[in-house]
DNA sequence: GATATAATTAAGACACAGTCTTATTAAGGA
DNA sequence: TCCTTAATAAGACTGTGTCTTAATTATATC
């Protein structure tokens, strides 16, 4: 038998999606809000494999603990500098970026990574409360 | 008295000089074969404090704990996949990408980081010399 | 429905990066 | 040389993520 269905992943699953850009600490406080038993170990175990599986996406993020998307398709994210928030941004093709640059001789660049900083939303609208 | 002059802090930032993109372990390492008596906590200290004062620059990176550059000039960085070397890219103008970056509505972007993932040149050969 | 078996889990140890606390040390002005 | 206080050593502490192991439980088969 290879993947069981079991209450303890169902409740994973179903948190990720039911969370925006969670935290696998995150996930683990929904889970533990409908049961207090499921363990960290497991709720980080079954994101690790669902990310593994290719069923979410994991988050390495700079400056940030891993974050689960579960939007597949490829697009950046923007951390709130304020409150850590994870937003989506679509930017146009990198390749203008990856064709430009210039890597240590010898060298072979693969993947390119944009990642932005910046306010979501909530605490822009705060800010510029602040500055009226 | 704001800074004196000490030789734990002599030692650290000869160490930041001499190596190439260092984590603080890194810095630590080279420091204690010199030294064994400095601290971690001290060599963390004092890259913080260099980096908030600006003498040098903290690198924080998707997937690898953070290191100290001292180039200051704004450049993006390579993470060479296999063995985690931090490599320096020359890149284009990013406001290509930022301008065309589609924020959520309501939130602001401020700063765009890019960051590669490839194979260092070392790790490159040897990866050839594998596929020949 | 009962049973066997192996995948899954809970609990907690562990690893690592980074920060913080506190008693002690030492830089450098007097 | 002596004093003041900045800087340090040592290690406790935090947060994120992984690993180990004994116990549990999903499911195939009877």
């Amino acid at each position: 038998m290879r993947t069981r269905k079991t209450h303890q992943t169902e409740l994973v699953m179903q948190a990720v999606h039911a969370l925006d850009h969670p935290t696998a600490n995150n996930v683990l406080q929904a889970v533990n809000e409908l049961d207090p038993a499921v363990s960290r170990a497991t709720v980080f175990r079954v994101l690790a494999e669902a990310a593994e599986s290719g069923e979410v996406q994991r988050l390495v993020l700079a400056g940030s603990s891993d974050c689960f998307d579960i939007t597949l398709c490829k697009h950046a994210h923007m951390v709130c500098s304020r409150c850590g928030a994870i937003s989506d941004v679509d930017i146009p093709d990198t390749t203008v970026i990856e064709n430009g640059a210039v890597a240590v001789p010898g060298g072979r660049i693969d993947v390119c990574h944009v990642q932005f900083f910046g306010l979501c939303p909530e605490c822009n609208r705060e800010h510029s409360h602040q500055n009226q």
